[in-house]
DNA sequence: ATGAAAGCGCTAACAT
DNA sequence: ATGTTAGCGCTTTCAT
């Protein structure tokens, strides 16, 4: 049997493809389609199973229901989680979630952007690399809904939802500090990325504001190309130089990290500290202990759906700026 | 400026929608376009930069070039990151991958098969949780190009990309026992997912093999609703058993149990040993250590793509089974 | 070498 | 209370 479209339906049933329409959207009553018209239609469409086709709908009507969510990787657990959440709360609201992993490729996510755009989607949510603003500034310009986070560029105007990554960094760093750490080092992923550079502007600043020196060959960035290699790289140089304390601006390169250290630095893990911006169930049980920066995942995604929503609905001009607040977990 | 629709590149330029779609479609050369017209209206497109709407697109051809991905909870490392690998794979085939979480719900998992392919996804790839089989045989009657992994139904006749569960669940098992565990609790999810009960016939497949009784008391099932307050009652439960080996049958219940040991058992950690069907990242460094079983990820990922895109060509009747062969990971 | 027109399945303004 | 019709943007057969 093949699949009934509202075409068959009224014919099979006698009436027209709009009474049947009207019915199918709840219209019967506001239409005034008698009650026995309706009653027999929806009888039917039960009976045959009628399953109404998204994408003639979709053409109609503009719209699609669907989101897009565009990360620099999808098996990350940070986006995952935030994935997982949002894809409950759009579903509650009829959305689905169409996803794209960029690898931090401008190339990669203009790429998707534009299939993402031709295939209509409803709104956009990403953690872009903004390499290139050339894509998303035309977007921005048709107004098409997005929502920005976890990544902010200075020279684009847009919807963020971000965590206050400076300050959040600083206090990380200030902990070790604290309990003695003297040559603090950093490891971090290509900080072409703004975010990432403030988090290393708060490394520095914890260093400053406490009498140390900043010293650059301290800084480590690793390939995000080839980031197993390179974090093992960077680390074991880092390492020769005798830190006595490391800072990670990602959970992905801690995770990396993490694994070095265990590998190749065993019996230096006890006289380290070690601080992460993001935080990860890993940590819980991990050595060496992490002090970690924990972003409010939830909170994050709540924002995130909410403000879309409101792109999606009003054609307000004013971009939002939402900055929360991470929790430090301290493990020392 | 509006989007350009084909309609409105053809009248701009004084050729017919047919001209302007054949071109578009590299079908210039072959529909006898001369190549003047060509170039005319490919500077044109560039021009005004024209996109077409891959909704139209898809209603007109009767395929959206998209692929459902199925799985009870996209953010599990295990789900994630095979979802990231057919991600990839199929962004090189042109597809794009559309997301639904189930929860192990079969109400869910119908429900959003249902939006899928109302939707018109080419494809489907999904981890079941087979509670009630009727939507999806309705499904595999109407030839829909599924395919499925993780979980199997002895009831339902499917492509499945699976794992050797039994086997390498007993193999598992018997590493502690030659160790010297004599008393080994087990702890799963819901065990009505047969690929869940087949890891659990491994690990009493392998006491029975070394004469150890099994004792059904050892034997506890947490519930999927409540998962981390549960796992923390049965493991304490087990724990006054004085159990001196606990097996896991997959990586989510292993990570909860893993942290409620070092929340509230830490002093037991190192006379006992622990067992872990799935490897996730985090037995690497995680106290306390865990030998596991490690589906091969990258494998699965490679058949899952390869044997739904044969399904969705040839409309061959025979149903695929492949079963993979895990890899233990010692960690005693 | 190019165009007219039908049609994919649906909605909705406008009849009747 | 129900039907006619146009049209969303595209592909493709059949004309010319």
């Amino acid at each position: 049997m093949k699949k009934k479209s509202i075409k068959d339906i009224a014919q099979d049933l006698g009436f027209s493809k709009t009474t049947v329409s009207f019915v199918l959207n709840n219209k019967g009553d506001e239409k005034n389609i008698s009650k026995k018209t309706q009653e027999k239609i929806l009888a039917y469409v039960h009976e045959v199973n009628y399953q109404p086709n998204q994408i003639a709908k979709s053409l109609k009507k503009g719209t699609t229901n669907t989101i897009g969510y565009l990360v620099p990787d999808i098996s990350n657990p940070f986006y995952a989680k935030i994935g997982r959440l949002i894809e409950d709360l759009l579903a509650a609201k009829g959305y689905h979630l169409i996803i794209g992993s960029t690898d931090e490729k401008q190339e990669k996510e203009d790429s998707l952007l534009n299939m993402f755009v031709n295939r209509q989607v409803d709104g956009l949510i990403v953690a872009s690399c903004f390499e290139n603003l050339g894509m998303l500034k035309t977007l921005a310009a048709q107004r098409f809904p997005m929502v920005f986070f976890d990544r902010e560029s200075p020279d684009f105007n847009g919807n963020y939802i971000l965590v206050e990554n400076k300050d959040s960094m600083k206090l990380a760093v200030e902990k070790v500090i604290l309990k003695g750490a003297k040559k603090i080092g950093l490891l971090s992923i290509t900080p072409n990325v703004y975010s990432l550079k403030l988090r290393i502007d708060g490394y520095k600043q914890a260093l400053i504001e406490n009498s140390i020196e900043v010293d650059e060959d301290l800084i480590r960035i690793v390939e995000t190309d080839d980031l197993k290699e390179s974090t093992k790289t960077q680390l074991t140089s880092l390492m020769e130089q005798k830190v006595d304390a490391i800072a990670f601006t990602n959970n992905q390169i801690t995770a990396n990290a993490i694994w070095v250290m265990n590998t190749a630095f065993k019996a230096d893990l006890n006289r380290m500290d070690f601080v992460s911006f993001d935080n990860i169930d890993l940590f819980d049980y991990s050595m060496p202990r992490v002090t970690s920066v924990a972003q409010p995942i939830p909170e994050i995604a709540h924002y995130l759906v909410d403000i879309l929503e409101q792109v999606m609905q009003s054609d307000e001009e004013e971009c939002k700026r939402i900055e929360l607040k991470p929790k430090l977990i301290e493990r020392l």
